[in-house]
DNA sequence: AAACAGTGCGCG
DNA sequence: AAAGCGCGCACTGTTT
């Protein structure tokens, strides 16, 4: 029912910024493709193809350049063929794959989210995406007709271009609300590891830090902030959800070429390791070719002492959780599901907490959205992305609204026992009139 | 023409 | 023993 309200709300699409957008990209698209077609290799690529050339066939692409140019590839799907995605693009360093991907991204932005939303804008002006509570293995929510769950944001580029067709009714500002770290909290209730809830209620430590420190060999107190952010992602968060340090060495040493990581003196990571005694990835192959001084190796041992020391209780729990499963044929999550079927280990461990987490996050919107129409406000609920909110507020609404999101969830925590680690919201505020694309980081 | 499988990519 | 989890959508190429 509530997210049925937040449908039928709806979230104001500016129509006429939103054409305009289209006709824009549209034209970039049909330049690049241009390019691509006076291009040397768009004549190889006629020779292979003929008349059934197509540009938009990756499948083709991946004949011309790994088979008939010879540029290298040892990326496969899942199907055992040769993958054509971005990172192999990537690889070849040759200005047309290049370009490809930027073509490609292009397209993405137009087919999917662009026209995406003018296909399902309603002559009101209004856009109402659908919410399902049953298609989700895990008991989150999905979201379509558009996905509001995956509108670019990371890209600044392409978030701009679209983001910027979302506003706020006449008069009012976009204001969206969103739990920080909610799965990393949720995990903890569920393993109850003292060591992660300390990291949780102790803002002064760092569990992203401290590993960075031992990954990269660098003390605790000069971790770049980019360095803590690649381990985050690429290391804490992959091990959290059942990744192993053959993958995670991988993308930690890609990540230091893409995105240049170096100490806080200055001096890039791939020297820094070097000198100490660090000197090359490792074959990365299985778990029999971590060599000694490969980081290949070092991530191995770092990668133990996080499971069997830091985190030895979540490890534990982890093995009890999925062992318990497989004698009951099921497990049961805190908000009162219980989950059967055939399932991985990495599922088994995941699913409880990917979908308690959406559930403190369903629960307040519940609370929000009856306590605005019980008060007779007008600010409205017009979206949520499995962890947050995003409102369509009057800006004299603003303060009560916060007040109302706060209580709510101190009542959260007294009605569900359970969860035994602070829950904090992040707000951001556009201003008023500006785009969801303008919104910033808002404290009282 | 519709359905299906496979691939790739956007988000949390 | 297995080897990050969850989604929706667009597009290609093939089958029905």
């Amino acid at each position: 029912m509530a997210l049925a309200g937040v449908e039928a709300n709806g979230i104001q699409i500016d129509v006429q910024y939103l054409d305009g957008a289209i006709a824009d990209v549209g034209a970039r698209i049909q330049r690049l493709e241009g390019q691509f077609r006076d291009h040397a290799y768009w004549t190889e690529w006629k020779k292979l193809y003929g008349t059934n050339a197509n540009l938009g066939s990756r499948e083709q692409l991946g004949k011309l350049l790994f088979s008939h140019m010879g540029l290298a590839n040892e990326r496969t799907t899942a199907s055992g063929k040769l993958a054509v995605d971005a990172v192999a693009l990537e690889q070849c360093q040759h200005p047309f794959a290049r370009n490809y991907i930027k073509l490609e991204n292009l397209k993405k932005l137009q087919s999917t989210y662009l026209l995406g939303v003018r296909r399902e804008v309603a002559p009101s002006g209004l856009l109402h995406v659908f919410y399902n509570l049953h298609r989700t293995l895990t008991y989150r929510s999905s979201s379509e007709a558009p996905n509001f769950q995956n509108i670019p944001i990371r890209d600044p580029e392409m978030a701009k271009w679209i983001r910027r067709a979302f506003v706020p009714r006449c008069n009012r500002q976009l204001l969206e609300l969103d739990f920080k770290g909610i799965e990393v909290g949720v995990a903890a209730c569920y393993n109850l590891d003292p060591q992660l809830i300390s990291y949780v209620k102790d803002k002064s430590t760092d569990m992203h830090r401290d590993t960075a420190a031992e990954l990269f060999m660098l003390p605790e107190t000069a971790i770049p902030k980019n360095v803590r952010q690649a381990v985050k992602g690429s290391f804490v968060f992959a091990q959290f959800y059942g990744d192993w340090y053959v993958a995670c060495t991988k993308s930690l040493w890609a990540d230091i070429e893409k995105l240049g990581l170096k100490t806080a003196d200055g001096v890039c990571l791939y020297e820094h390791l070097a000198r100490h005694g660090v000197r090359e990835r490792g074959e990365c192959r299985d778990s029999t070719t971590a060599t000694g001084g490969t980081f290949e190796a070092h991530v191995k041992s770092v990668e133990k002492k996080f499971w069997k020391k830091r985190f030895k209780v979540y490890d534990r729990w982890r093995e009890q959780f999925y062992s318990d499963y497989l004698k009951n044929g099921g497990f049961a999550t805190h908000t009162g599901f219980y989950i059967t079927g055939l399932y991985g280990r990495n599922n088994v461990t995941n699913y409880p907490i990917q979908g308690s987490a959406f559930h403190c996050l369903l629960w307040c919107l519940i609370r929000l959205g009856r306590q605005l129409r019980q008060r007779r406000m007008q600010s409205l609920i017009v979206g949520q992305i499995h962890d947050s909110m995003v409102l369509d507020v009057v800006p004299a609404e603003l303060d009560e609204v916060v007040g109302m999101v706060q209580e709510i969830v101190r009542s959260l925590l007294k009605e569900w026992r359970w969860i035994i680690v602070p829950l904090e919201i992040e707000m951001e505020l556009a201003p008023v009139g500006g785009s969801w694309f303008d919104k910033k980081e808002f404290k009282i």
